[in-house]
RNA sequence: GGGUUCUUAGCUCAGUUGGUUUAGAGCACCUGCCUUACAAGCAGGGGGUCGUAGGUUCGAAUCCUACAGGACCCACCA
């Protein structure tokens, strides 16, 4: 058989993950003898499309459900995707309007029908996008977050919420969006520093000469003012007390009134006060019983009320105000200012605080499990440093407004009465009883009811989703919620950690009395090599699938998790996925050596039982370190583990090891042993690389119909006792061994003789039998022609020195007759001495520190008296060496 | 303004309760090799006074303080 010297992934990846398909390998059942392992996907927007941070969340929650899977266990990664609804609805308004329709024309239930139609064609792409990468995902799970069972098990959260007292309706100060036009939660507006002016206004003082200057960067709110505020302790203004000023331009006389909460060192220490168009504002107003006058409409145009500008939009009115007060004499002065405004996360549009009636989540008493569960890990925060963000989010946790003012999304199950009063019912059916009994009018129709025309925030329903894929609201003793929640673990971006993952941990506590996740894995953002988040508009952020046509999905998901520290941000840079690809065409290359060689079964060559032995320690060792790895979530350090396992272990030195002279057969024995290790660095090398490992799986020897590399039963470390002493003796010797042939290569690098010529090897040593076992694994992978142990030095050699394990410095030589330097020979040696001297000089003066012996553990100062021995036997070596030269 | 966190080789990062660390890895770099598994490769090599200044300690990259610079989160001073 002839194989391509490179591994051609596009050969093989769509052939691996049909098959997977087939034999339903991503599919879970609740399963009473095992143990499940279960992650629920972050659903990705319906109307996302892949991009970096997808492949890396999602190779991550591959890799976990494929080991557990592996492990035996009923691993259950559970796919979807969310309505996004304020997302969403912006893409089918900006769609119909491509076409020539408005939202304003449109009925709600055409609106629905455009927006169902558009989610039924372009929706879930993403999803699709997954299976390229690779993942793992039980598709026949797939959830939506509005299809009909989740949609009603919202709504039973919402009645049952209302019913228990965590929600009301209320009219407040919220932050609203003026382009999507609908309230938004505090955590969707988002602060930024802006470069803005800062106006200084007169103002006149009503019936007597003079005014007072108040300072504002929102000089269009004026036309709002109901009063001027100033600190009753301002000596400056005590003359003010009680008396009236006048709004410029329009002439309204407002109160001046007193409030410590003007801070007097600020612009001019007097306040404009617009209860309408400001949260701090707002208060005053409440507190000192302020008219509000809402100058503002809900597309960010001035109202009626403001009586100029009407129509027109806030910015050109605050440019077109700033003329007009300058015009009439009432700028004072102005002044460039730096300050923060609050844009929506959704549409960048700067928020208007504004006054409306929006229905709330009360957090205070939902909180305190949510907090205290994450505060004693019984929720894991990987990395832990997220604990404390999430503990001061919660603790000054404000009410959560949840009511949107879009179509798409779940409606608000609150229906009106005519005589204003509000019923809130899972049906309209319940809502008419309700009704009728709350009325005592039995007379009540359905045409009397009319429904609250709001949906719901999308993260009021996504933070169920660890719930609801099984379920679990409307059945909550179902067999698959039993079974799967709560879940393994979450791997989600910082990013939402409030949006999402703090919904979710309240919401498991409320509605199951349990944490949603037992870990949550939080990724960085994906950034560029130069640190810049990848965006569309920078043109920064590859095209994920591009990448995988070109490197492969298994290089991709490599070079994404060669460098992904948990919790910090990931610089993606297209190297790390050509080393990707470079490691799995080194596997290839492998397997390519591996299925080249005859096989003598009748030969025994017993030289290779110690490289044998050597790779079973070795990979034993790897093993153990793995484990470690990912019981911390150190995806990277493991997927490093592996590497290195990989290439330069079994690569470099295993097969180079037994790898017979070109030619020649291989025995039966190292020919079983090496297949038997190809598989097991196949298994754990599989969560990550899952189709190339598939595919050499089924390569390297004929397979039953159901045995395949993603349900192979993964490598268990031995930990014993014995087999440690057993490994480590084996690794020690490895180790001088790797030394030796090091040494060798690099005499052979500095001196220019070719690796084809064999040279002679004389070993001075007071233990040569930790060298027989490897004698010839030292002729073959250095070229040695033979090994003589001597007492005495060789004459005409290049020589190198080597500490053992037990501690004594060896000698080796090359002879190489004429062609010895001696002069760099004597550098070389002089510069090794004066490194140990100087290693000396600084474990001596530990050791004659008395405070030091006395004070430090005693093992430690074991450690240090066997570096001082052995540091003092190389120095004696080397000396003895220079000595020899002359 | 409050908080969290980071600063280790040219780059990206390890360094797990201070002690096998006069500091490791990968990439990049340099040298030599197209050696019948692999040039998407092999072999070898150079490179860091661990941000700065103090302090604690027998011992500090690791703990403390200050400073410098960066990142992020939260916050209603117009």
């Amino acid at each position: 058989m002839t194989l391509s010297t490179k591994y051609n992934p596009r050969e093989v990846e769509d052939k691996w993950y049909q098959q997977w398909l087939d034999k339903d390998f991503f599919h879970s059942e609740p399963h009473p003898d095992k143990e499940a392992y279960t992650i629920v996907i972050p659903p990705p927007n319906v109307t996302g499309v892949l991009h970096m941070g997808h492949m890396l969340n999602n190779t991550i929650q591959d890799v976990l459900t494929r080991k557990a899977r592996m492990e035996g266990k009923e691993a259950c990664w559970v796919p979807g995707y969310d309505h996004a609804s304020i997302a969403t609805e912006a893409k089918v308004v900006a769609m119909l309007k491509e076409r020539g329709i408005e939202k304003r024309d449109l009925t709600r239930e055409e609106f629905l029908k455009y927006a169902w139609e558009w989610k039924e064609k372009y929706g879930g792409i993403i999803l699709e996008q997954l299976k390229k990468l690779g993942a793992s995902c039980d598709w026949e799970r797939t959830r939506f977050t509005m299809e009909d069972h989740m949609t009603e098990s919202v709504i039973k959260v919402f009645v049952d919420l209302y019913n228990k007292g965590h929600i009301y309706q209320g009219f407040r100060m919220i932050n609203w969006d003026p382009e999507a036009k609908t309230s938004l939660s505090d955590e969707e507006v988002l602060h930024r520093e802006v470069q803005s002016k800062l106006y200084y206004v007169n103002y006149a003082i009503e019936g007597e000469e003079g005014h007072v200057t108040i300072a504002t960067t929102r000089p269009e709110t004026i036309l709002g003012d109901t009063a001027v505020c100033i600190n009753p302790n301002d000596e400056r203004y005590q003359h003010l007390k009680g008396k009236r000023v006048i709004v410029p331009l329009i002439n309204r006389s407002i109160p001046i009134i007193e409030d410590e909460y003007v801070t007097m060192e600020f612009g001019t220490g007097c306040l404009k006060v617009t209860p309408a168009h400001d949260v701090n504002d707002y208060e005053l107003g409440q507190k000192h019983q302020l008219d509000t006058i809402d100058v503002i409409s809900d597309d960010g145009s001035m109202s009626e009320a403001a009586q100029l500008f009407v129509g027109e939009d806030r910015f050109v009115v605050r440019k077109k105000m700033a003329k007009k007060l300058e015009e009439a004499g009432f700028i004072a002065k102005i002044e460039d200012y730096q300050n923060k405004v609050g844009f929506s996360e959704r549409t960048s549009a700067v928020i208007e605080p504004r006054l409306s009636k929006q229905w709330f989540v009360r957090m205070d008493e939902l909180v305190t499990p949510a907090l205290e569960n994450v505060l004693n890990d019984n929720v894991q925060f990987y990395p832990a440093k997220f604990k404390n963000m999430y503990r001061i989010w919660m603790e000054n946790i404000h009410n959560w407004n949840i009511s949107r003012q879009l179509w798409w999304g779940q409606r608000i199950p609150a229906y009106y009465l005519p005589n204003g009063e509000v019923v809130v019912a899972e049906t309209s059916e319940e809502a008419l009883t309700l009704a009728k009994e709350k009325t005592g009018n039995t007379g009540l129709t359905m045409n009397d009811l009319k429904q609250d025309e709001d949906v719901l925030d999308t993260w009021f329903s996504s933070g169920l989703w660890p719930i609801t894929v099984f379920d679990g609201i409307r059945h909550p003793d179902n067999p698959e919620i039993d079974f799967y929640y709560p879940t393994n673990v979450l791997v989600t971006a910082p990013e939402i950690i409030f949006f999402w993952v703090a919904r979710m941990i309240l919401y498991g506590y409320e509605y199951r009395q349990e944490k949603p996740f037992r870990d949550v894995y939080f990724t960085g953002i994906v950034r560029d090599p130069q640190g810049r988040k990848m965006s569309k508009s920078l043109g920064n952020s590859p095209d994920p699938l591009k990448l995988i046509t070109e490197y492969g999905a298994d290089g991709v998901r490599t070079g994404m998790l060669f460098s992904s520290p948990a919790g910090n941000d990931l610089l993606f840079d297209i190297k790390l996925c050509e080393q990707g690809r470079n490691f799995a065409n080194k596997i290839w290359n492998a397997f390519r050596l591996v299925q080249s060689w005859q096989v003598d079964t009748e030969k025994t060559e017993q030289t290779n039982a110690t490289a044998i032995a050597w790779f079973e320690a070795r990979f034993n060792q790897a093993l153990i370190e793995l484990e470690d790895h990912f019981s911390k979530y150190r995806i990277s350090d493991a997927l490093q583990t592996v590497y290195k396992l990989t290439k330069d272990d079994f690569c470099s030195w295993y097969l180079e090891m037994i790898k017979p002279t070109y030619g020649d057969p291989i025995d039966g024995m190292t020919y079983e042993a090496t297949i038997g290790f190809f598989e097991k660095v196949i298994k754990v090398l599989h969560p990550f690389m899952p189709f190339i490992t598939e595919e050499l799986w089924h390569q390297l020897r004929e397979r039953d119909d159901n045995d395949y590399v993603i349900v192979a039963e993964w490598p268990k470390a031995e930990d014993s006792k014995d087999r440690a002493q057993v490994d480590a003796t084996l690794l020690q010797g490895g180790k001088a061994v790797f030394d030796v042939v090091g040494n060798i290569r690099n005499t052979r690098n500095s001196r220019q003789i070719s690796p084809k010529e064999a040279l002679p090897l004389f070993i001075k040593s007071d233990t040569p039998e930790v060298y027989h076992q490897f004698d010839s694994i030292i002729q073959k992978l250095a070229n040695v022609s033979s090994i003589e142990f001597t007492n005495e030095k060789v004459e005409g050699a290049d020589s190198f020195i080597i500490t053992t394990a037990q501690g004594k410095p060896d000698t080796f030589f090359i002879p190489l007759g004429d062609a010895i330097d001696v002069e760099a020979e004597r550098e070389k040696l002089e510069k090794e001495l004066k490194y140990q001297q100087g290693f000396l000089i600084s474990v001596n003066k530990k050791l004659n520190n008395a405070r030091f012996v006395e004070n430090a553990p005693k093992e430690v100062v074991t450690m240090e008296r066997k570096k001082q021995a052995d540091a003092e036997a190389r120095v004696q070596a080397i000396e003895e060496q220079l000595k020899s030269m002359g």
